[in-house]
DNA sequence: CGATGTTACTAGGACATCCGACTATCTGCC
DNA sequence: GGCAGATAGTCGGATGTCCTAGTAACATCG
């Protein structure tokens, strides 16, 4: 992607760097760096086994989620909840969805604005093929063991409970 | 952004989904989306910082590694090395800044092929204003102590070294 | 009952990123 | 010298995400 690779870790340069410049929070740049690149080799890697199935991460995480409630359909303001993401691209994820036969729209049975994501039998059985395919890349985290994905999800409580991810919920360990 | 907020983490309610229907790799599966997830949060304030400057994270970043650089020039190909991001996304990023004349474009002295980015006087100051601005917001992770950011760095090693970021240098604490 | 405010979804537009393809150059080696 | 292969940058196209605005429908309360 961006011709040869390079001969030492970039981010480690840039912190150097700042220090040298005396730019200021390089411990957080550092770690805001991290998180960036650690979300795009995980996206690619994703999206890459994603890919045969002709899914995206986006849109495989509204299958699982559908596939996950009871009657396997969900209006759509509760997706973009759930997911966390704008009204605007849950339109976009369904529209998709919807155009290759994984979900149908069907009208809210009592309240007349909401529109259900109705999982198809073929998004059915697509979610679980899709994620079977993920766990055998460990989702894109294959090399790390156990202890590592704990470290992850530790690592970043902070942030996500700055951003009020959490309702005052006990650290699930 | 999306509605109302939830009264539950949505990432550990998706990983008792996950292990109540069976499917595996649920730790990979709670760190891949806390990773999603983190870079969510920062980009949105990482870019609400940059947003009275006119910048986003893409091209402050760009501003920042030709800040560092001895000429304050650099060809496209190295910034795309250095932050590890596609070509055609460099070329994207230095049109925008040289319209915004804080970059020019200029031939590289020997090689015809390629082209330089310049940092202009006014893209040289910009990329100081911003580093402050950044600074002030933690880079988004205004909230975590060191020790917390050291935590985020050493969790996301694993990944960054599977994906070739380093080449065998000592890891950094 | 009706005005006001909230909620649900979509349309249109702005960006950033990637990929494939194409042109122009440089490099290496016969 | 000259040709094959690698490298640099750009263009066009496709995706995904967000924001602003706008329409429709529900909900609340005087």
């Amino acid at each position: 992607m961006a011709g040869s690779p390079l001969p030492f870790d970039p981010i480690a340069e840039a912190r150097r760097n700042w220090e040298k410049h005396g730019w200021d929070a390089e411990a957080a740049m550092s770690a805001a760096t991290s998180i960036t690149r650690a979300h795009q080799i995980l996206l690619r890697r994703i999206d890459a086994a994603l890919e045969p199935l002709g899914l995206v991460f986006s849109r495989f995480e509204a299958l699982a989620l559908l596939s996950f409630s009871r009657t396997g359909a969900l209006p759509l303001s509760r997706i973009g909840q759930r997911l966390q993401v704008h009204p605007t691209s849950v339109t976009n994820t369904i529209d998709r969805l919807e155009a290759d036969g994984l979900v149908a729209r069907v009208p809210h049975p009592t309240d007349r604005r909401t529109t259900l994501a109705e999982l198809t039998d073929r998004g059915r059985a697509l979610a679980v093929e899709a994620a079977t395919a993920l766990g055998e890349v460990g989702y894109g985290l294959g090399g790390m063991d156990d202890d590592d994905l704990a470290n992850v999800d530790r690592a970043l409580r902070p942030l996500r409970a700055a951003a009020g991810d959490f309702s005052g919920e006990a650290p699930a360990t």
